[in-house]
DNA sequence: GACTCCATTACAGAAATCTGTATTGACATC
DNA sequence: GATGTCAATACAGATTTCTGTAATGGAGTC
């Protein structure tokens, strides 16, 4: 089992919470707990820098700004940032985020091992989980893969995310075909940009570029 | 000070904490929790048939669907249901939110009488805003107050809230035009939603119709 | 090589957006 | 009554969006 955890979670009660299944359930005494990000990071640097690597991060998402000040936001920098130096450090996300789309794209694009959603049965999911990851294995929320939405998913690469971004932020075509351009992103016609953005409305269901954007952030694909 | 109390929240440790907080900072004990949104209409219901009413409901905004079938779905319908068949009802919502123009919108729109921040410091927040509601004053969190940002406000009239809500959904000019005709809204003009949405530009600094739902989804707004 | 399949690109036209200017009418002030 | 203000409306044009069709070229198959 893992011998050295990080907890990082503003919350001091859901902290609290974490630490006592890893003692009581799992066995897990070599904790440390971070009620910031950057406190969390500046722990993971000390740990790394003594050769005591940590074996597994379980962090929040969204992290209360505070009075202090937090370079890092959210639990997503965190985990980008300490992936960087250790890459084979194992991370569970521990929030209350509940929407497919997104638990998805921390799987896909940050590449986590394993995902808790908060709730009723958040004990028994998170010792299932950090059991499963030891295992090597890549544990998803139940409430994720119950869900036939998770099946019928819209798989969405770079570009369709990219031009998602642009568009949300009143880019026009031709803006972000320049930008692509400048980037040496490959599909960078207008007519192209045309086609994708045409798809993404059939996938979603949108009538046009405004409802499209509506319903990735409602999603929270943005 | 109140005498009978309801408490809307479904994560069972924060449901006892606020009973906890009520019961030994406040000297409230007839208090009443629910986890579920319709389970909270109901008791609500049978005390107000019984002519046992409560006084005060403080809520959270989200409850998670859980199991159960659950028709209410937010703590804004719930307070709408509540508040049409007791208008005089005093309600505090204790929620995740920390969004300045969601939270703004719960004052101006549902006329709540105080909200409190789930944080670090809520349970002195919570006793503040019980007592100051109890005096008939209305209570922002001091997140709010201290904030520049709910100075600086920008002012959106039901009318706004509407074309915000048409555009998210994908519907042209034209065909809002038509709504609004059809449902005797005043400025119904093409023209006129033109200008009023050239407005909303400004305000926001958006570019267009895309940007400026994207920034409004992202503040809370919608 | 001939063929299909598929993604990129090009082009074109109808519709919608965005940005001006100008007119009207209601309302208040002097 | 004259004046100024403001919101609603009308109109116009330049730009952008959206939706077609068609041409091009690479990758793989027979």
């Amino acid at each position: 089992m893992f011998s050295k955890v990080l907890v990082a979670e503003d919350y001091e009660i859901a902290n609290q919470g974490i630490i006592k299944v890893l003692n009581d359930k799992i066995g897990i005494h070599n904790i440390e707990e971070a009620k910031y990000c950057d406190d969390a990071y500046l722990k993971f640097r000390k740990a790394h820098n003594d050769q005591e690597v940590f074996e597994l991060l379980i962090t929040d998402l969204s992290f209360r700004e505070d009075h202090k000040i937090q370079t890092r936001t959210s639990g997503i920098e965190l985990i980008k940032d300490i992936r960087s130096i250790q890459p084979d450090i194992k991370v569970i996300v521990y929030s209350q985020e509940d929407r497919p789309d997104k638990i998805n794209m921390l799987f896909e694009n940050l590449n986590i091992d394993g995902y808790v959603c908060k709730g009723q049965d958040a004990i028994q999911e998170l010792v299932a989980c950090v059991q499963g990851v030891y295992q090597g294995n890549t544990v998803w929320p139940p409430e994720i893969t119950n869900n036939s939405a998770a099946n019928t998913m819209i798989h969405l690469d770079d570009l369709d995310i990219i031009l998602l971004e642009e568009l949300s932020q009143g880019f026009t075509k031709k803006e972000i075909r320049i930008k692509l351009k400048k980037q040496n992103i490959s599909p960078n016609s207008e007519s192209a940009i045309d086609k994708r953005v045409s798809k993404l409305f059939d996938d979603f269901k949108a009538k046009n570029t405004t409802h499209l954007v509506a319903i990735v952030k409602d999603l929270g694909i943005l």
